[in-house]
RNA sequence: GGGCCCGUAGCUCAGUGGUAGAGCAGUUGGCUUUUAACCAAUUGGUCGUAGGUUCGAUCCCUACCGGGCUCACCA
């Protein structure tokens, strides 16, 4: 475990190293090889023997006449494509085919025997075994197979043929080295399972787990599959600033930087929902863009401070147009990445086959709380019904709470809608696995969303629950300049009776409803949730290449 | 930030108040169709860090570092 500062992550002393420092791969700072020798002499010992050795098999190759750190590699396929094209094919048409191939790959296991040996050879996710024989090899690249680990990169030119145990295989006529592993692999048989090295260091957790290969490749054809759709239904995708002299456009706290020339501060964006709909009122009807939101916030299974959004917006549309889009986009999203509406996730299954579930937020709570849907009109009965059933408020074991305010005037001071929410929240959101829609959300808690006509106290909103996740969240967009600024200063209010998540004025977006935005339904659909349920995985960690780790120190 | 749990060889894991073991990997020898190849021998560890208790700590206590789950916050 590379942050635990252990002696053996350390390199060697040994005289033998022909570099005079060294990169520690988990800190990225150079050590002095002799300042460490001599600062701590008894701390080098383990993993360097493992290193060492594997340095003087890279000398004795380079003595070979091989490069040690050659340029390019003749191949003329890969390992996917010959497994491809021979896989179905039986021992006797190989016979008769004598195909020769070129590939390269990294030796992932040896199997010798004297003179002769099995190699393992690996290439993204898949993998063909190769057969050497002392006797079919130049005796140098015989010799250099003597010096050859698992982990190293070589290419082999060979005939495909079938072992007597019918494995597909390539017997070498050729083997060339292209590097050399000079750390070990973690155990071939049990792999790398400690999360912590695994998110830290993810090469390693690529090189041996090929399933994380296959989630970040099944992460890419969402992603790819996205793009498709909105190109082909008349989006355009485009960028707007993630560097922000006002993060707004949703709730949460923002990361603050600084720029030096201009001697400002800016906001990572929390979202890019105000530019985008800046472009519909600039005409360009519909646009998308999928890319990273940052929020200062606490870090879950479900919550990374960096996460993927899809964000469209499209117009003369309303969220109920949205609704059908976001069933024709899930569903069709399955299938291309599944071949089936089914899905196993954390041991349920989910079906994306269409229609989805709907309530309104009130149906949900009352379905899943056993809740008199009349109570919730009731301001009283709303505000037992949150202090009974939402944790959140309920003190902590120590009897002190997390903010100054007691619970009770934490609730008090909410308005009626945020209590709502917060009471479908701890009661409903756990419990929508299948893709289920809630409707009619308050408008308290909707500050960018248009009111519906019949009931001003809702807006036209809903957001998408698959595995008790939110993963999609959409509206018919409030493109009332007055309204925006009459919500915007209702949520300043928020902010100074202590919500300091409420949604920061942005000036400059009203004034851009004030050239007039047609309307306009828009949608922000967490990618790496969305990627998680379709590849059921646990934890968002699990879908980012690399989920932010607190760094090691020395 | 709170609660619970974890940190022992390169990897996966046992284990004990008397300074540590296994499998795989590595090394050496044998083996020219194996499948976690096999057979034989063998190297490798200030048991996360720092204090404390103790005659003695890897084990018990405290703090710290890092991580996981969970609650809070949030998407």
């Amino acid at each position: 475990m590379p942050g635990r500062d252990r002696c053996s992550d350390r390199p060697s002393r040994n005289p033998a190293n022909r570099r005079s420092s060294f990169v520690d791969s988990t800190s990225g700072r150079d050590y002095d090889v002799a300042r460490m020798s001599e600062e701590s002499p008894q701390l080098e010992v383990s993993e360097s023997e493992l290193i060492r050795v594997r340095r003087e098999k890279l000398d004795r190759i380079a003595a070979l006449g091989f490069d040690a750190y050659p340029t390019t590699a003749d191949v003329d396929t890969t390992i996917a494509e010959v497994v491809a094209a021979y896989a179905g094919k039986s021992g006797e048409e190989l016979e008769a085919a004598k195909a020769n191939v070129k590939i390269a790959g990294r030796i992932m296991g040896i199997r010798a025997f004297g003179k002769a040996a099995f190699l393992v050879l690996s290439e993204k996710t898949a993998r063909i075994q190769v057969y050497c024989r002392m006797d079919s090899l130049p005796e140098r690249e015989w010799a250099l197979y003597q010096n050859l680990d698992a982990g190293d990169w070589v290419e082999v030119a060979g005939t495909v043929f079938r072992t007597k145990t019918n494995e597909l295989s390539i017997k070498a006529s050729h083997l060339g080295f292209l590097v050399k592993a000079l750390r070990p692999l973690p155990s071939k048989w049990h792999g790398l399972t400690d999360v912590e090295q695994r998110y830290r260091q993810r090469y390693v957790d690529l090189i041996v787990n090929d399933s994380v290969k296959a989630t970040f490749e099944t992460r890419a054809k969402i992603v790819r599959y996205i793009r498709n759709y909105f190109d082909g239904n008349g989006f355009i995708e485009v960028e707007t600033p993630m560097m922000q002299p006002i993060a707004s456009g949703a709730a949460a706290r923002p990361f603050r930087t600084h720029h030096n020339a201009l001697d400002i501060d800016l906001f990572m964006r929390i979202a890019p929902e105000l530019y985008l709909k800046r472009l519909i009122v600039g005409g360009l009807s519909r646009v998308y863009e999928i890319n990273r939101n940052f929020r200062n916030e606490g870090i879950s299974t479900q919550h990374n401070p960096e996460f993927t959004m899809l964000e469209f917006y499209e117009a003369y549309a309303d969220y109920n147009d949205l609704i059908v889009r976001t069933e024709e986009l899930f569903s069709g999203l399955a299938h291309e990445v599944l071949g089936t509406d089914k899905v196993q996730f954390r041991g349920n299954e989910i079906s994306f086959a269409r229609p989805f579930k709907r309530f309104t937020m009130k149906q949900a709570i009352a379905e899943f709380g056993g809740i008199d849907i009349r109570e919730l009109d009731d301001r009283g009965k709303l505000e037992s019904l949150v202090v009974a059933r939402a944790k959140a408020f309920h003190p902590k074991a120590d009897g002190t709470h997390g903010s100054s305010d007691t619970p009770h005037q934490k609730i008090s001071s909410m308005n009626s809608g945020k209590l709502l929410a917060e009471l479908f929240e701890a009661v409903a959101e756990h419990a929508l696995i299948n893709p289920t829609f809630i409707t009619d959300f308050p408008t308290e808690v909707s500050p960018l969303s248009k009111q519906r006509h019949d009931d001003p106290d809702y807006v036209e909103r809903f957001e998408l629950y698959v595995g008790g996740m939110e993963v999609a969240n959409a509206f018919s967009e409030l493109n009332d300049a007055d309204e925006q600024d009459r919500r915007f200063r209702q949520q300043l209010g928020e902010r100074e009776r202590g919500d300091d998540e409420a949604m920061q004025m942005d000036e400059d977006y009203v004034r851009a409803l004030e050239y007039g935005m047609p309307p306009t339904a828009g949608e922000g659909i967490g990618i790496d949730r969305l990627t998680m349920i379709l590849t059921d995985s646990p934890s968002i960690r699990d879908v980012i290449l690399f989920p932010l780790m607190r760094p090691t120190r020395e």
